[in-house]
Parts: structure tokens; C-alpha cells; sequence
DNA sequence: CCAAAAGTGTTATACTTACACCCATGC
DNA sequence: GCATGGGTGTAAGTATAACACTTTTGG
């Protein structure tokens, strides 16, 4: 049975997947494999499939392109203008992943030439695929500012410094570290680990991982690195 | 021009219409017109048309079910299971609506037996309707603690009794007024008007409207209504 | 021994919370 | 004149923001 007389459509599923070095932030691109627009830079994405969910589709599409799994993923709002791509009316509905670089090893996958680009120097992406980042990246941000979700970028260790760089990077601002540190202190997530990292200075920086026992039953209070006018008549 | 092999689906926007009526929020459903489900509770949805994006079909269909244009409506996360309409496949993306419920003056439109059902007593609904309207619940009271979009449920004059009892509503607290007045006028919103609305006491409550020349350049500070926790682990 | 990054405390200010009485009016 | 809901201020506690010096160690 079928409802009739009723238009169709592709829904396709666009990956969006965020990276940190320590120091910047970037982006997962790959040269896209056919027409229209081979060749030219775009995210990883794909049809979603006749028994698969959209979330299915997302994390089949992550995982062909970086073999991955298990990765924080989330959607973001779908985009519907009839003609964004030129073959065919296409629904796209992008997720947004958050991984940590070095998890990403280059696996196998080679075959999509997927490239990290910081994200300040994309290069340009096909139909609105940079319309989407925009979108991705701003709710990002809106959504760190309180929810513990920027750990997704960072190996299961991490340094203060290292967690810092990350907030400021994504709020483009400076942080006083004192402030910084106590007031991630005081959420009860961070366990400090025994050991430094010595790979950023001669003193070393001792490691934190998550204290997953607290990751449950507490929670971040409100950080202020984004200026409140911005959270208040921005994003969703 | 087709991409070839690709299974293509009906996509549907529903409309998940919220009123507060002085003391509850309520919700504008339908009884469905077609099988399956016919006669059943619904939202009002409706299949995206060829020339249309989704929110000019979030629109449409809104003015169909109230003659109602120009409303606050917001994309919510699609729904994509794959068995979600026993008919057929079916991807629906649900859009929240705020209106004013005096503006909707039960219009023309009495032919899609529409009815505000207290949220608190809301009938079965079908297929995934309750899921879309519990996320879209949650969604607000987020949304609401930092933007100023509860304004769209009243008329352009109300007072701050009725102010009050909306967030009240929404977070299922008390708030002490005081408390409350400070904060709401400390945002720069509010123009007080020199009328009374008496209908609910004999002193009489000051009308305010919303300040627009201070809309864009101010913002509301945080509104704390909402346990911290709910705002870091729910939500978006 | 010195350069470079990590770590740590205090004070002033702003915001949040808790709390109680008088006011205006219609009946 | 009294019952009902509207309006208003203050003080204590908590969170934020601004600020600079000491520690460690590899070279």
C-alpha cells in the first residue's frame, strides 16, 4: 500500500566531523568520487538506505570514511531548498561528529581522499555544504557552553592546557587559566591522573581523564567564554 | 538528470502547535482525516511538495490548520524510523509552533476538527506524535531559559502575572515574584504601558509590550527556572 | 642558569536567592 | 471593610572576573 499521488524524494545524510589538534580546529573533508562536482571538496555523505534510520545512515557513512565507531554524533537541522543540488532534489540532513585526531589514523580508507582542513582556511565546499558547518559550528558552540561534550575531541588523557586551548580555540577568546582551572575543577568530572605530558614543556602537565562515576549524577555549571548576547540570538 | 538506484521517500512536516491559555500550555491537535488512523488524534502534518522547502511547508500547512501566517516556528530533529507509517515509509520532520491561542479565533478551518488539549491531558496520538512533542517540549523549556520566545505565546500587551505563570508552566516551579519582576526588567525588554488589564483582579496588573527598539541589542541573562542539571544532559 | 610553560590564591563585583508587607480595588 | 491579587526592597550567600608570582626542568 501507498499514499498517492505524492512526490518522492532523496534523502541524503551529510557528515560533518570535527577534529582538534591542540591547537586548531579542523575539519574532515573528502574529494567527492562523481558527478556533478567531482573532484571538488565536500563532506563525507550518502543515500539513506530503504531499512536504515537516519542515524544508521550517519554512523555507516562515518564509518566507511574513517572506520570508526561508537563516535558522538549528532543531527543537525535538515537542509530542503529544492534546487540545492543541480541533478536532482536531494533532502540533506547533516549530523555533526566530534573525534579525536589521533583515533583517526588514516586507516584503510584512503580511497576517499579525505584530507583535515583547519577551519579557518576551508577550501570551497560543494552546494551548501559550508552553509551546514556554519550551522554545525555555531551549534557547537552554543551547546559547549554547557554540556561536557568538547571531551569527545581529546584522547581519554588530557592535560588543562590542553582542555583549555580547546575552549578558547572554539570561542576564539582567551581564558585566565586560574578561573579556567577552578571552575572545571569544581564540576567533579576530571580525575587527575599520576602522570605528565611532557611533550609541550620541560615541566610537564599532569594528565585528567573523566571521572565517568560523576559524569552522570553531575554536571558543568554555566561557562561565560561566549558572549551572552551571542547565546542569546544565536542558534537553536 | 536521476541518481541512479537510489530508493527516494515521502517526506512529511508536522506541526506541533503550543498555546498557554493564563494557566496551561496547550496543544492544537487534529483528528486525522484519511486511513490509517483515521478519526484518530494527531498533529496536523502534511507531505513536502515538489516546489516547496520545509519551512515554506511548515507554513502552509500551519495556515491551513489555523489561517494564521507569520508564527514562530522552529525545526525540530527528524524522525526517521524506517516502520514509523505502517503505510508506507515515511520521513517526518516536525516543526514547534508558538501562537497566541485569542489569534486563533477557531477561523474558517473547522473542517480539520481541530482542538487544544491541555498538555498535561493530551489524548494517544498517533504513530510517533507524542515523541515529537515531547522533544519539542524539551526543546523549549531549553530554548526559553536563554531567548526570549515565550513573548510569542502572548498578546503584544500582558502583564507580568501572566508572564510569570507561562514560565512557571513551562518549568513547573514557583518563582518568587520579585525575584522574577528584577530579572525580566533587567533585560531592557519590557516597555510598560499605562493601561491595566483588570480582568484577573480588582487592583489590576500593568500591561507591558515587548521593547522592539531594545530587542535586537539587549538580551536576557540567564534565567536559572531550569535545574542546572536538566540543562546540561537534556536536550540540545 | 635561564627560558618556557604549569600551577596556584585573593579580592572586588555582580548575580542570585530568600524573605514580608503595603496597595488598590470591586464587591 | 475586607478579600484578592499586584507591587515593591534589602540583606546574605554564591559565582564570576581580574589580577602576578613561584615552580619545574630540559637545554
Amino acid at each position: 500500500m501507498q499514499y498517492s499521488n505524492q512526490k518522492r524524494l532523496l534523502v541524503a545524510v551529510d557528515c560533518i566531523i570535527f577534529g582538534f589538534d591542540g591547537s586548531e580546529y579542523k575539519l574532515l573533508l573528502i574529494q567527492r568520487g562523481f558527478a556533478p562536482e567531482k573532484e571538488k571538496w565536500s563532506l563525507m555523505g550518502g543515500f539513506v538506505q530503504e531499512t536504515e534510520s537516519l542515524d544508521e545512515a550517519a554512523n555507516r557513512i562515518l564509518n566507511q570514511l574513517t572506520g570508526l565507531h561508537d563516535i558522538y554524533m549528532e543531527q543537525i537541522q535538515a537542509f530542503s531548498r529544492p534546487d540545492r543540488d543541480p541533478i536532482e532534489r536531494v533532502l540533506a540532513i547533516p549530523y555533526v561528529a566530534l573525534i579525536d585526531i589521533e583515533k583517526y589514523q588514516r586507516q584503510i580508507n584512503d580511497n576517499f581522499h579525505a584530507h583535515w582542513f583547519p577551519l579557518k582556511s576551508l577550501p570551497k565546499l560543494i552546494f551548501d555544504h559550508q552553509e551546514m558547518v556554519d550551522l554545525a559550528l555555531n551549534k557547537l558552540r552554543y551547546k559547549a557552553a554547557f554540556h561536557p561534550i568538547l571531551f569527545e575531541l581529546l584522547p581519554d588523557k588530557f592535560t588543562l592546557p590542553q582542555l583549555q586551548a580547546m575552549y578558547e580555540g572554539l570561542y576564539e577568546t582567551k581564558i585566565d587559566k586560574r578561573n579556567f582551572t577552578r571552575k572545571l575543577l569544581s564540576t567533579n568530572l576530571l580525575k587527575k591522573e599520576k602522570e605528565k605530558d611532557k611533550s609541550s614543556s620541560k615541566k610537564g602537565a599532569y594528565y585528567y581523564s573523566l571521572d565517568e562515576g560523576h559524569y552522570k549524577d553531575n554536571f558543568l555549571s554555566i561557562h561565560n567564554f561566549m558572549p551572552k548576547s551571542e547565546i542569546f540570538f544565536e542558534s537553536n
